[in-house]
DNA sequence: CATTGATGCTTGAGGCCATCAAGCAACTGG
DNA sequence: CCAGTTGCTTGATGGCCTCAAGCATCAATG
């Protein structure tokens, strides 16, 4: 048992990397055709609300330093602006402006690899689907 | 119930996305302690036999001359050596070297948050994955 | 053969991503 | 008010990535 399991881990784990990476390179041409490189398209998809700079080196796992030129080019595209954070100067807060909100929503319509391969599935086997993955979440999110 | 098959599917897609940038980051991670960077440790990963330049550069989704620089890098710490094809004395074949495959197979046995968050599930729960995984597998595979 | 074309790889220029060290501005606690 | 901390930016350095151009080799044709 422990050696037939080991060899279905391994496949399982194998399989997983192929999916996360043909999922990833769908979502990289989808930007690529609206001019965006795969990491500003994955910054702008975090802005729901206004977040500081620190916030998006944190959710990029990144140094602060490398946001602001990630920034600074979407800005200039008028994407995302900064804004200071009133009850803090220091902070400045990015929010997706409006053409940049239409952009990677675009972006996310035309990932059509990762759509159709979703419906594949049944709405119930979706539903199974969910509940496995979402077990995996914390054994690999509460690393740092 | 087109409406909850569509919240499903969306909530799916970002789960998806979600366990696969952390999957990645574990990777990179564990490939950094080596001295890797991930692009160089995912191209050691995809040398189980000899591997002509082009090759590389199709399993990447990269441009060749890309792959050039990387296998540089791998060939100057000894991971990696170029073979001359003597069938045709264009190409070049990569295979890894004794410590290249003994550092990548390292990598992999540290991914430490991956492995955890498969053993959360139960033999049964993985064999349940893999055959919906599987199912994706089709749809995200056939673009270009 | 000799030429023409295609194929495999490398080089060089240019741009983005990534980290680190250093610096400035603004907040905070005493 | 002053020392320390925090948020962001800048500059240096290096890897990744693409495109255009070039060299070497092979394959097909007359």
């Amino acid at each position: 048992m422990t050696a037939s399991s080991t060899v279905t881990k391994a496949r399982l784990l194998e399989l997983v990397a192929t999916l996360g990476t043909a999922q990833w390179q769908d979502f990289a041409a989808a930007a690529a055709r609206h001019g965006l490189t795969s990491v500003q398209a994955k910054l702008l998809a975090q802005l729901k609300g206004p977040v500081p700079m620190r916030g998006l080196a944190e959710l990029l796992v990144c140094d602060a330093s490398n946001v602001t030129g990630i920034v600074d080019r979407l800005e200039a595209r008028g994407l995302v602006r900064r804004e200071t954070d009133p009850a803090d100067r220091r902070v400045k807060n990015v929010v997706a402006t409006e053409e940049g909100r239409r952009t990677i929503e675009r972006v996310r319509a035309e990932m059509q690899a990762t759509h159709s391969a979703l419906d594949a599935l049944t709405e119930e086997e979706r539903a199974t689907l969910y509940t496995l993955l979402e077990r995996l979440r914390p054994g690999l999110e509460h690393r740092a």
